[in-house]
DNA sequence: GATAGTTTCATACAACTGTTTGAATTGCAA
DNA sequence: TTGCAATTCAAACAGTTGTATGAAACTATC
């Protein structure tokens, strides 16, 4: 077969300029001057442009699913079948943040793009996203397992509100950095992962009637 | 001065279009035709195509920015200065909420379109949003007037929390839909906002101590 | 070393984009 | 009506985009 160097020099290239200026300001030029290969190049190997975001794309994403379906594993196995809230929830959020925040020299070209494909909605990653359904599936099992006195849609809406923190706190933490004038310390990885768990779980456990009651009085306004 | 009619026609058909079909599949071309005026009274009314786009988003933004304000000092009103926290959070989320959430044929372009804007990310919103900093900032201040003994830090991360549980909501409401299968009801907007206010005033209200040691002790594996 | 298959290359294509132009038309004030 | 500004219009412009083509260069097999 071939030597796929220049396969993978358009991969690597195209991967850092999305990540630096985003889908709609790179042409495919701009990635073949990059990867300094010819322009036809990307055609011939990837067939279109949108099939190499789409690969792009996959190939990040099912590495972060992986890790989180290790940390399931890992967590249910600890558990005896019955894994902890915290954990599941940990299992999560983690590997997504931990891949997309912490200092912002030392992220790398694929966690700056999948910054970016968090941030941006381009055709092509929005396809793919549609399937990671089945894979939020498998969380929302070990919940149940986890908690089986809660009713379902609680553990829906707190398996939303989990991903909800995680995703606009790699989304938007530049806003947050400014509007809490840097208080909030974005590098801090681990810190964010606990915040963003310990709410979920608060969220999921907390006295049930409590919740219902605050609810009902809030409505009767 | 002018008659308006066509700047109006302009405005209505680029906002429906940019609601149904999104900022890049909609051309200046399609909106012209839509609006059945002349291409070049785009450039002659707003300027440039992303004039238009901004102007479209302002006129939006500034109507929930300036209801969510009215309900903050209503609010703060009641509460002799010092809103509570609940009513705080209420006013930030509810009116983008109710502006976006509902049921589907009930929504109107301008909030189909302020979805869209949520969703999708282009140059001219993208500098709007940076300048509602200041606005957020008004919430922070209440809030500090509200948890005085809450540091400023759980603060924003509270703040911050909330407005991505709303967010999210809106920018995924089908996911939640899909993965729950229709278990969430997304039609009960006050339903949902009560849901995310309780779990934003629970993370904000919660025993800190109980907090601290959970974090530290995730932190010890 | 000839051959067949793969890969690279320069170039052209065809379509679409936002914007501009200058003339035609309209509406209003004098 | 006349004159002047505001508005509309058809047409063209200038640039960019992703993709296709066919020849050239390479590579490995026999």
């Amino acid at each position: 077969m071939a030597s796929d160097q220049t396969r993978t020099a358009i991969l690597n290239a195209a991967e850092r300029l999305y990540a630096e200026r985003g889908f709609g300001d790179v042409t495919l030029r701009d990635i073949v001057a990059a990867a300094d290969v010819n322009l036809a190049a990307v055609n011939y190997h990837f067939g279109s442009k949108d099939e190499l975001i789409a690969e792009l794309f996959v190939s990040s994403s099912i590495a972060t699913n992986r890790e989180r379906l290790n940390q399931l594993k890992l967590a249910e196995e600890a558990g005896g079948g019955r894994a902890s809230i915290d954990s599941i929830l940990r299992a999560l959020v983690g590997p997504t943040l931990r891949g997309c925040l912490g200092p912002e020299r030392e992220r790398s070209a694929a966690s700056r793009f999948m910054i970016r494909a968090s941030i941006e909605s381009v055709p092509p990653i929005r396809k793919i996203k549609n399937r990671e359904i089945d894979h939020l599936r498998k969380f929302a099992a070990a919940m149940r397992r986890s908690l089986p006195e809660r009713s379902e849609v609680d553990l829906y809406w707190g398996l939303h509100f989990a991903l909800a923190m995680a995703h606009q706190t790699i989304r938007d933490s530049e806003r947050l950095a400014k509007l809490s004038d840097g208080l909030c310390d974005l590098n801090d990885v681990g810190g964010i992962i606990d915040r963003i768990v310990a709410v979920s779980v608060k969220a999921l456990t907390g006295d049930q009637r409590k919740i219902a009651d605050k609810i009902s009085a809030q409505r009767a306004r």
